[in-house]
DNA sequence: AAGTCTTGTGGAATCGATTCCATGGAATCG
DNA sequence: CGATTCCATGGAATCGATTCCACAAGACTT
């Protein structure tokens, strides 16, 4: 299709040095005279000269490529994520090889597997699952790697998480306030870090400012919005329904949203709800929702500089992003007709 | 910090075969006895192999990775389609490095050289601006390469794209059927397919139902949300406001919410809103959003589908897909009171 | 029974860069 | 001024797979 693809060699030939000098000059080593550099600048332009990856790599042992595994793209959560961290790498020259695990763990694993097949300099994963194999294959070959958003219990990797419990005990709290006691949990699946300690912050929370502690209030979904469509109807449809939602993350808070405009409940009068994970169109609302907030931008760079002081072989310390409450009208004041429309 | 690591040798020799016969099992090459076949297998397991993606790539030129180019992932319009082709790619045994180019168009040549750097088998984007010289250069080494989305003039490369004039047109009728005479329209940018060929169909569709056709009725955005604030801003201020907005995209039409409801207007009554492309919690906005819906994850399985017979040499015709109006509450009856509120 | 065809195999060349090593000339030193 | 360091350079080895080529042994022809 193509004819015989350009290679450094014919930079060198054109430029008049050997191809070791060419190389030089384009990794930017110092040894090199002014004259060649100059030389090599321009035959790599009048060649229009992109030097191969693999090769390069096959050598030198550096990709410039990190892996980035999160679960699903389409959560308005990871993609924020995604993009601070890709825009991050970028500007540190390393480019993102994306994989969508959809809360799959053979999927996870497929794309570890890849990650480590191409050598890739460093991974940024949010994992799930506990041991899953591939994560080990990548951690044994020491394939820096840092957890983002997700940590897995018993694995010792510098991670960038948010501290949920502030903002969780604030909502709670909040709620209490206003009169609620008996409060709806949709949870995040237990086999993520985050779906546990959210459930826990819940729970203690919970016991704190004195609300019920009735485990039927609690809802375990998949951190996805259908399930959070079936959670919300499950949990109106209790002999004594809660007369508050709280979601722990954003689809399942939409798909909340859903069930509750279907049943016509008017939020924040009916019924009130709060999502973990704010989203610019939250705001947007009639009512505007009360979310719990973090700094996702923060977290995709935080993430990225971990990685390359792993890749330096330094090991930072874990970070913890705070949350908040961030006040809206759906969780308005608790009156005695709420949860019985 | 790990050992050398594992090679196609090492498993050749412990299964006691040629590192040729080992790479013939790998690569389901049919010239194997099922007795090496086995053995290299066996050892496979034993040493936790994973061949080196870039010695491989360098020998036989294919890389079993595409580049996909997009304009921003935390446009959910992107976000879905980055999935879905994601996704497709990854059951056809392809991985995808991504690559946001935030509607920028240094930022989309520099990922477009570093696909060509890396060699990727193949190139699906979202192209923007015209002649971009990575881009020329991406086909002149006849790396097989797709269009989605968006299309640039006079480059002739298989592309799928959405058939927005059906579903405008359908739009602009429903709208003068209601009434409306004044309706504003905020475009994307005149430098992407998809912001002219909208723009052009609006006008088009705008005088075959008799709309006013007052080119202060159109402000240019840029596809992102701050945009669609400003141009609904701007629209409303006008001395003869319009009665009805239609976004070119989703996030204009969520600034041009945001302002909205900053101002008070109540959508659907004080003021009609129409955005193009469908977004799942549209329909959950009170009231619920009338939309140009297209179908982005057949875009995205397409676009990968037309890439795959690319690279196997076919030149596949362009896939248009349809659109269609999905009539919701936010576009209602005009009355005398409309615009002025 | 002798020649042709298959089939599986191993040795060695190859892909395109980087990097080790040796070298020659200029610069610096005592 | 001779000895030593420094600098830029080119030749050649190297990274780890794939693949060309030659070859041996068995399966078929006629």
């Amino acid at each position: 299709m193509t004819g015989p693809s350009i290679t450094i060699k014919d930079v060198a030939a054109l430029a008049g040095v050997s191809s070791a000098t060419a190389s030089r000059v384009l990794s930017g080593n110092p040894a090199t005279s002014a004259e060649s550099r100059q030389k090599v600048a321009a035959a790599v332009a009048e060649l229009d000269f992109h030097p191969n990856a693999q090769a390069r790599a096959l050598r030198s042992t550096r990709t410039n490529v990190i892996g980035l595994l999160l679960s699903d793209i389409r959560n308005p959560f990871f993609a924020d994520l995604a993009h601070a961290a890709e825009q991050a790498a970028l500007a540190e020259g390393l480019v993102t090889l994306l994989g969508n695990a959809n809360e799959s763990i053979p999927q996870q694993d497929r794309y570890l597997d890849t990650f480590i097949s191409q050598r890739v300099d460093g991974v940024i994963a949010a994992p799930q699952g506990e041991g899953s194999s591939s994560l080990r294959a990548v951690l044994e070959r020491g394939i820096p790697t840092v957890f983002v958003d997700r940590t897995v219990d018993g694995i010792d990797v510098p991670s960038v998480t948010t501290d949920s419990d502030s903002g969780i005990r604030q909502a709670v709290e909040h709620l209490a306030r206003q009169g609620h006691e008996r409060v709806g949990y949709i949870a995040g699946p237990q086999t993520t870090s985050t779906g546990r300690d959210r459930l826990k912050s819940f729970s203690r929370a919970a016991r704190e400012f004195g609300l019920s502690a009735d485990p039927a209030l609690t809802y375990f979904g998949d951190f996805q919005s259908a399930s959070g469509s079936t959670g919300a109807h499950h949990l109106l449809g209790l002999a004594q329904p809660p007369t508050a939602l709280l979601a722990a993350d954003s689809p399942m808070a939409v798909g909340a949203l859903a069930t509750l405009n279907r049943k016509g409940l008017r939020i924040g009068r009916d019924m009130a709800l709060i999502a973990f994970d704010d989203i610019e169109w939250f705001s947007l609302l009639d009512p505007p929702l009360t979310v719990i907030s973090h700094d996702v931008e923060a977290m995709g760079r935080t993430a990225v500089r971990l990685l390359l002081e792993v890749i330096d072989g330094h090991k930072p310390e874990s970070v913890v992003l705070p949350s908040e409450l961030i006040v809206r009208a759906s969780s308005g004041t608790a009156d005695p007709s709420l949860g019985r429309p």
